[in-house]
DNA sequence: GACATTAGTTTCAAATAATGAAACCATTTT
DNA sequence: AAAATGGTTTCATTATTTGAAACTAATGTC
């Protein structure tokens, strides 16, 4: 009972800290992760050196600062060409932006946490790894509720355990019963909306990406504003949504690797 | 004396797997692991378990196979937000695009290895992942060279000896010695070449990213083929290669994270 | 349907690596 | 010059990792 920390030996305590530098978001000194790890300074220290000799961690020799090192972009490149999801949907992406010149994001979960893994914006074309790799909450946006609602019961407990009900706009749910109710709703329709949870004026529609068993590899959502669209005219695109989302998921399955 | 197997404890075992894993860019099985690491099956199970545990690999239950893991995905974010050099370089790669209509490269080096963290494509205006985070090898590429021109003597001393001198091509310079002749010729010259070392038909011009101490923090290239380009059209590129080299290190070095 | 083979998992004593209090060194501040 | 801060090293103690071997499950073979 109560927290289980989840450390599994001295890999599970060098990822810890790896994530907790990354999380400062920007580079940071020894005395500053010092202050927020729990291991004593030796210990962090020698943790810390491992990291930077395995090019995990990136050491600033004029400034004395840690970073996230350049190893993970290397390491990133395979996970994301070989998550199955992103590669697969691209052109189904690329096509959805050409054809209805809106907003479009592709994302999996990770931990109750939503990641980013592709996003097609008509207007400004270009996004990379700056929006590629990013991550938020799962129960205040669209993508996020459309992955829980089709997970496995005990992985959907253990997303629903980890969200934070921060209250970011009036309409953010703020309970782990609220969340539950509307996830019943949406493995229902099939469709999940972001109404205004997140930030102010933001809005979407989001619908999972099933696998045979249905359960979610992933979401595609459309994002808007309410100023561009109604709930209304949002609606309107649930059933191009649902076609492209079954088209990557049909595609996904059959993406075999040569054996 | 001989390879120096660089092994820091446990941490170090454990991302030699992720490595190895990442390696095979494809879902592999447990024993195909096993036949690829030194490991006893007992010791390399419990690695893998513990990467599988921490997001750091994922495991495919129907197929039973292992790959990257998402967590990766998520970190490399924050790696490529910090690493300086590439969201302070994206305005200027895409003025560049735009004006010349080319393709352009923009690499840093992690290991002798030359690292793409962004691309710009005037033709086919996006790549994402699938560009940023490929890799490939230094010694017969323009931006490896430009970089290992202007990279500290130890540093570059590595960086040399870890070079594979695979002749890809007839024009392919295949020993150490040949390389560090053509860096000093480089270093003097400010700029690089790629003469189809790399694949037949390619060619490029590739200018060093320096800082204030002269040392290579990365390197931009303009990559094209012997159809479209002679090699002097080339260097007619040359110059507006180097003036953007400096707007991206000027942008760099003044690039400071609020405190 | 028994037998063999392959693939994956668990055990446990021995070997090894991680730990952290404290001492140390180097800068910077007062 | 003294004190404080920030970073690094030492070393006996403690805890984790190791790996041979035994075991289990699943698949293939006759």
């Amino acid at each position: 009972m109560g927290k289980q920390t989840t450390v599994d030996g001295t890999v599970g305590k060098a990822l810890e800290i790896l994530d907790l530098i990354a999380s400062f978001d920007r580079p940071v000194r020894f005395s500053e992760i010092l202050a927020d790890s729990p291991h004593p300074k030796a210990t962090l220290y020698r943790l810390v050196q491992t990291l930077t000799n395995q090019g995990m961690l990136s050491f600033d020799d004029d400034r004395a600062t840690y970073q996230p090192g350049i190893r993970l972009v290397r390491l990133a490149h395979a996970a994301w060409r070989q998550s199955a999801l992103a590669p697969v949907a691209r052109p189904i992406l690329d096509g959805l932006a050409k054809k209805l010149g809106e907003t479009f994001h592709l994302a999996q979960m990770d931990e109750g946490q939503v990641l980013y893994v592709d996003k097609r914006n008509a207007a400004q074309p270009i996004e990379m790894f700056s929006s590629a790799g990013k991550s938020g909450p799962g129960y205040c946006t669209g993508v996020g509720k459309a992955i829980m609602a089709f997970l496995p019961p005990d992985v959907q407990d253990r997303a629903i355990a980890k969200q934070s009900y921060y209250g970011y706009t009036p309409t953010t749910i703020i309970s782990a019963e609220a969340l539950r109710a509307e996830l019943l709703e949406i493995a229902e329709t099939g469709v999940a909306f972001d109404r205004e949870e997140h930030e102010p004026g933001i809005i979407c529609i989001a619908v999972p990406i099933l696998n045979s068993k249905n359960k979610a590899l992933g979401a595609l959502s459309l994002t808007s504003s309410t100023q561009r669209h109604s709930f209304e005219s949002l609606i309107a695109h649930a059933s191009t949504l649902k076609t492209a989302a079954q088209e990557i998921a049909q595609a996904a399955e059959n993406w075999q690797f040569p054996t």
